[in-house]
DNA sequence: CATGCCCGTGATACTAATACCGGTATAAGT
DNA sequence: ACTTATACCGGTATTAGTATCACGGGCATG
């Protein structure tokens, strides 16, 4: 084995990230927040959509900062073992 | 073309990267860190000597959780435009 | 009504990230 | 001195992210 294929739970945690990115995008449009971004609206498409699960680092820094949100919340929302009860959670596996 | 070759920016970035992870490894081994993220060791490396130098999302919130750090202060110290004066930065772009 | 523009989408092409395996070097323990 | 452990480095294989191309739907304008 050379690469881990992504696991079903990975796609559901994009797909979550991706709404995520959506809801936040909130009424701007695609382009405009890909634009900001510095990436192709096809690229936030596939993120957003889920189809692209686990985004390039800072592409997502990128999108965060266009969107005006904290990195750390993002993480938090697409992890799926926390309840956002205490929010000390780590060593979940990629 | 179909997809940006790196530019040697975000090499350069991903060594600050790099080097930040490793700063905040401290005395912990490369396997333990790598293990407490679920990455493997060689990945890890790679992403420490900027051979990687724009890691998956989750890959680097995982090994931040690891690592105990925070996101936003790990996306800020990599940032290229910002040189440590203030730290009010707000300017993006991938 | 035809045309062009904006938006979102699907298919395709290409590069990069991840993982595994071999070997090598240095430091520590026995 | 030998062995063990850690880290570095080369290559290789496979999946996945990113960008360009081409298409259809909706809306405004001529």
């Amino acid at each position: 084995m050379v690469r881990t294929p992504l696991t079903p739970e990975e796609r559901a945690r994009g797909e979550r990230f991706g709404a995520l990115l959506r809801a936040a995008r909130g009424d701007r449009s695609m382009v405009d927040v890909a634009a900001a971004a510095g990436v192709s609206a096809e690229t936030l498409r596939k993120i957003e959509t889920g189809r692209a699960p686990t985004p390039a680092f800072f592409t997502v820094v990128a999108l965060a900062a266009a969107l005006g949100m904290s990195l750390d919340v993002l993480a938090a929302a697409c992890a799926p073992d926390e309840g956002g009860a205490d929010g000390q959670e780590q060593a979940l596996s990629a």
